[in-house]
This record gives structure tokens, sequence and C-alpha cells, in this order.
DNA sequence: AATGAATGAGAGTTCATTCAT
DNA sequence: AATGAATGAACTCTCATTCAT
């Protein structure tokens, strides 16, 4: 309905920001078209012409947050080259946007299932591709024999690891500073990786 | 509304049954309270003698379920002395129960948050009581130089990778077999506790 | 807002154009006003220069719509002085006119009671003015005696009669090729007013 | 949803005469669901208990109407043997049923566009087997020789004939009372059927 | 103790119309 | 004279919950 890219591209941030704070706050079912649009700052047919149905507003916010995960990590690993250095950057990487973006993620596990079958399937591709970055390091590394274990499966329990912060905060944040929450993890999951010095031999 | 305790136990047994069944393939908001009562064989204002409200449905499922999974973890663990020995136990025993209610776990991380704050704190104690298994038997190991690493942060760790098998489900099954998966996980967090064979020493 | 004669006259024939196909192929109250002014190729803002209201344009539509049937039918009639030949041929005009816009004829049956009181009205003025044509036919027939009837009810029966073509088509093509349908009815009506040849006695 | 079918059959039946009214003075699309409840001495949800859309209600109206002109018609020439008598009676029941619902007729001539495609196929099926009754008559009619003309021609012009006294009203009852458009029509039918009295031969 | 018809607040979505630019 | 982004009232439909029977 409108046509200016340019402002769709600024009413989308708007909105996903708006919908962010909304979703969090009361869920997605919980949560009404309305209270996104007033949050947005726009009137309810204004919202109506960036947006198809409410579920577009859900994707706006999952894809936005995919694209700065995504993007934070490349350039977290990006220069490395010694794999358990790419490992622990990319891990510290991760922790810091998986601490900043919890309610986002956390958001994004309980209301993934609220998308329609083709938007799933882009996003969880797109969470596949995510587990790639960790397997491609982990596969240079164990080539030259600097992790153990099954580089796949290693790949899919980081990632998945990862998202504790967001997923067990409730838990977490009584017992533990975020600092040793995520010292303790890289620790714990280099030991699992059985990860030695590249002595370049 | 109904007296006979017995009754209750039993209607509430069927009721968690069903509602299981039905929130699992449609979601806890999509389900209507008189698909719970057909799939209960029980009359809408019958299912309603035995709840008050619709959010205590799914109290009622995460209740049954928690019982069921503390129970399983006790079994398992009960007779085993060595606390690597028991780490594995623990760990296989979750597994296999976190993969026997993959649906379940799911739906509890996806709507736990769909709790009033008093259903959602005491769900929240049982979980963290749930952790404090591992965390006994890790703290045990630890004082014998069994393990390395912080026993209380590995505790909360092991005990949400175990339910990567439900999270993450999606991506798992298309890369691995539950065997593959199961042993690999077990051994992966082996290594990350350090785990040494107690030669009694 | 708009002053130009001239404009104003162009830009109603583009909207009426416009009009009619939406509204024939999406039906009155399913056409949304965006549409018209796309198919005008017409900015949204640029149609209401030329229109106070939606209504507004159903009128212009069936306003031209009239004003080509009563000039059809003046045409068509002109020059001829026999009555049986002038309902002859006013019949076979108005049946032509018919087929020719069955669909605008359809949707001004469907749709007159969508205007206003006020336009309603002088629209159904239009359409009484357009009997009067058949009557003014018959009655100067029924007066040498060519016509059986009441030339006033029959001139309301055939002006209806031939709007069969409009009306019915869902039926009647299914049946009869237009030749025989056209035929069928002038025979039938020619009948109906017992005409016989005017002998000139 | 609602489960007694006697509770059904009544309800059907009032919010049949209740959508009738409320469709008739607002037509379909202005006409809102509230207001048939209310009319209907229903709540808003009690009403969608008995139907599933908005259309429903219409084609329920639909229904009910076809079915009485249809039954009116077959009690009107039960008896008959002589084709002309039949006519004559067919046309008067019709014609009577036509003037006392005519603001149903007018409806179904306005709103069948409204229906989705499935609906209206079985309610233009049902229109065809109307006029099925009209051909069967002149069929036999013809066979004796008692008519002139193209008896199925004939058959849908005479059905379509008698819904004058509904889709013209607004000019017809300025004109005539309602016996000289009833005996009027039929005259103007029987000549144009070239009728002619069956002495049996 | 059980039934299921009834309620009505509230949801997502559309679109005629306006008006700043 | 033209544009199209913005408005918000109004619509259809759903469903947790109640309560007369």
């Amino acid at each position: 309905m409108v046509r200016d890219k340019g402002l769709i591209a600024q009413r989308h941030d708007e909105i996903f920001r708006a919908a962010s704070r909304v979703f969090i706050s009361r869920g997605y079912h919980q949560a009404t078209v309305r209270e996104i649009a007033r949050e947005a700052g726009l009137s309810l047919g204004g919202l109506y012409a960036y947006i198809k149905t409410k579920e577009d507003i859900l994707y706006l916010v999952f894809d936005k947050l995919t694209t700065t995960l995504r993007d934070n990590m490349r350039s977290a690993i990006d220069g490395i080259d010694d794999p358990v250095e790419q490992i622990r950057a990319a891990l510290r990487a991760d922790l810091k946007t998986t601490a900043e973006f919890q309610d986002e993620i956390l958001l994004m596990y309980q209301e993934t299932k609220s998308l329609d079958r083709a938007s799933r399937r882009a996003l969880l591709a797109r969470e596949a591709d995510y587990v790639g970055f960790f397997e491609e390091i982990l596969q240079a590394g164990y080539r030259r024999g600097l992790f153990q274990g099954d580089p796949r499966l290693a790949a899919d329990v980081i990632a998945f690891l990862c998202s504790i912060v967001a997923l067990r905060r409730w838990n977490l944040r009584t017992r533990f500073t975020s600092v040793e929450m995520q010292e303790g993890l890289v620790d714990f999951i280099l030991r699992a990786l059985g990860a030695r010095e590249d002595n370049g031999t």
C-alpha cells in the first residue's frame, strides 16, 4: 500500500522495535495489534499499511534478530586464523549477543511455532546456517587434530548451549554473575572439545 | 464441585493426557477448552467441574510432567555410588526421558510464560530442584577430585543441555540418529567435566 | 476542486469506464475506491477531485448507462411510423442494447438500492421515462386498433421483459443462442400484443 | 456446536425470519450480524452457534424462500389436467407468491451474487427447476396443439415475467392495483402463448 | 454430578475519506 | 491540480466461562 521504499524501511524498523517490546512483555498471543501500533506511534490502519498480518510482525522481529546475530558472529571471527581462537571468539560473541538479546531469543524459542509453515522453515534454515559457523570452525580444527569428538554434533551442541543465557536466565541470574557465566561456559565448552593449543605442528 | 477424591485424581489423569495431546498438536492458545473436553471424553461443563480455568489445565500438564521427570531421575541414580557412573546414569536417564517426552518438554519451554505468576514460580522451583540432582552428584565428585570446573554451573549447563533433544529436534533429527546423539552428548559432557575414573585414591 | 469543465467531463468518462469494469467484476461493495482509481489511471486523491463519495461513482455509472440506453432507443424508432414496426424496432434495439450492456444492467438491478434516496429517485424516473417510449408507441397503435390489451401495462411488461437477457443470462445462455432468444422474444411479445398488420384502415 | 436437532430447526426458522427482515431493510452488506442476532432475539455468540458465516444466513434465507415457492407451485397445479388451466393456475400461484414475498425475491435477485460459488450454483439449479414446472406444462399443451411458439423459451420468459411484481414494484404500484396487474399479466401471457381452449380434439 | 446452550468482550482486519505536502 | 500516507470506525468471528435444567 505504501510506495516509498525509504519510508517502508524506516517504519519497519520502528515497528520491529515496538513489536519486540510488546511481544516480549505480553507474549505474541496476548499482544494486540492495537498495542503494537500504539507503541510504534502509528494508527491501527497506519500499521497495516506496512504489514499484511499480525504474523508478519512476528516474522519481521525474527528476521531482524537473526540478521543481527549473523552479522555479529561474522565480524567476531573475521581475521582470526587459529581454530581454537576462532571458537573462543565465536563463543564470546554469541554469548554476548545472546545476553544482549535474551528477551528476543527467548521469544524466538517460544513463538517460532506461531509462524506459518513457510516462514518457520525460512527461520529454521537461518538457524541451521548459524550452526554452520561453528561447524566450519570445528571441522577446520578437527582436521588439524585440535579438537576431539564429532565436530558436527559439537556444533549443534555449542550453538544451543549459548542460548542457555536466554532460556534459563530465571535460574542462572540468581546464581552467577554474567562474567562467571560466560567464562564458565567458554571453559566448559573448550574442555568438551578437548581443545589444545595449536603449536603449528 | 466434585468431592470424591479418587474420582478427581482419575479425571485429572484423563484430562492431563487429553490436554497434552491437544496442546502439543495445536499449541496452548490455539487449543480450545472444548477440544480438550472432547478429547478427554467429558462434556464442557463436566470438565469445568475439575478445573477452574484453562490455565489450570496447562499447569496440570506441567505438574504431571515434572513429577514424572523427577521420579525417573530418582530411580535412575538409585543404588549407584561412583559419581562418574552416577552422572553417566543421570545423563542417560535424562536424555531418554527427554526424548520420550520431547513434545511435552518443548511445550513447557514455550508455554511456561502463559502460567500466572504463582504457578510459574512453583514450576521453576521444581526445575531448579531438578538441576539439584546433577549438582549433588557433581559436588560429591568434585570433592573427590573427579571433575574439573565449577560444579554449580556445570549442573545448570548439563540439565539444560539434555533438553537439546526436545528444543532442537527439527535440526538434529535430520543429522543424527538418537543413539549417535545420546552417546555423543554423554561423551561431550564427560569431557567437559574432565571426568576421570574413580580409582578410590 | 477541479474547475476545468472539459477536464471534468473527460475524467468522468474515464472514471465511468473504469468503475463499470470494477463494479461488474467485483460488485459494488467488494470494489474499493482504490481499485477504481488504479483502473482509471488516477491517484486516490486525484479521483476524489472528481467525485465526492463512492456512491457518486455508482451514480455516474448508472447515469451514463441510462443515457446510452435512451439515446439508442431514440435513434432506433426515429423515422418509423407504423406502430407495429416501431414496436418491432424498439424491441430489437432494446434487446440489442441490453445484450451489449448486460453486465451493467444486471449491476443496475442489483445496486440501485445502494444509492441514496435522491439519486435512486432520479434513476427510477429515467427508467419510467424509458417505459414511456414503449407506452407511446402502444397507445398510438391501440388507438388504431392494432394492439389488444392494456397498453399501459404492456409497456411496463415489455420494457421489463427485455431485461431478461441480462437478468437470466446464467440460465438462458445454456439453452438458446442470442438470435433464438431475441427473435423468440419479439415473436412472444408481438403475439401478446395481438399485433396485426396495419392495413391503413 | 448445538446438538439438539429440534432446537436447530426452530432457531434456523427464527434466524431466517429475522435475517429476511434485516437484509430487506438494510441490504446484505449493510446488515450486520449483530443486527440479525438482536432481531432474532439471540446474542451474537448464540447466533454463531447455528450458522458458520454471515453468508450462511443469506443462503438460509434463500433456501427457505425457494422451498416455499416450489411447494406453493406444486400444490397450485396439483389435480388440474388441462394445460391451459394448469398454466393459468401456475401463473396465478406464482404471481400471488411473488407478491407475497416480493421483498425476498427482490433480495434474491440483488444478492445471489454475494453467495459463494457452490451456494450460488445450488440456488440457480433450484431456479432452473422452477422454470421446469412451466416448461412441462407448456410441452404437454404444445403436443396437443394448444400453444404456439417455442415452449422452452416461453417457460423461461413466463417464469421471469412473474417476478416483475417484485422487481418493478416501485413503478407498477403507482400505476396499477394488484388485481389489474395480475389479471393483465395472465391475459398478456395467455395471448403470447396463443392459448386456445382445449376442446378435447 | 453432568450437560451443553448461551453470553459478550475482544480480536484481527479493511477501507472510505482526508489533508499535508 | 495532484499525490498517497494516515486515520479510525466498523466489521465478522471466536471462545473461555457460566448456569438453568
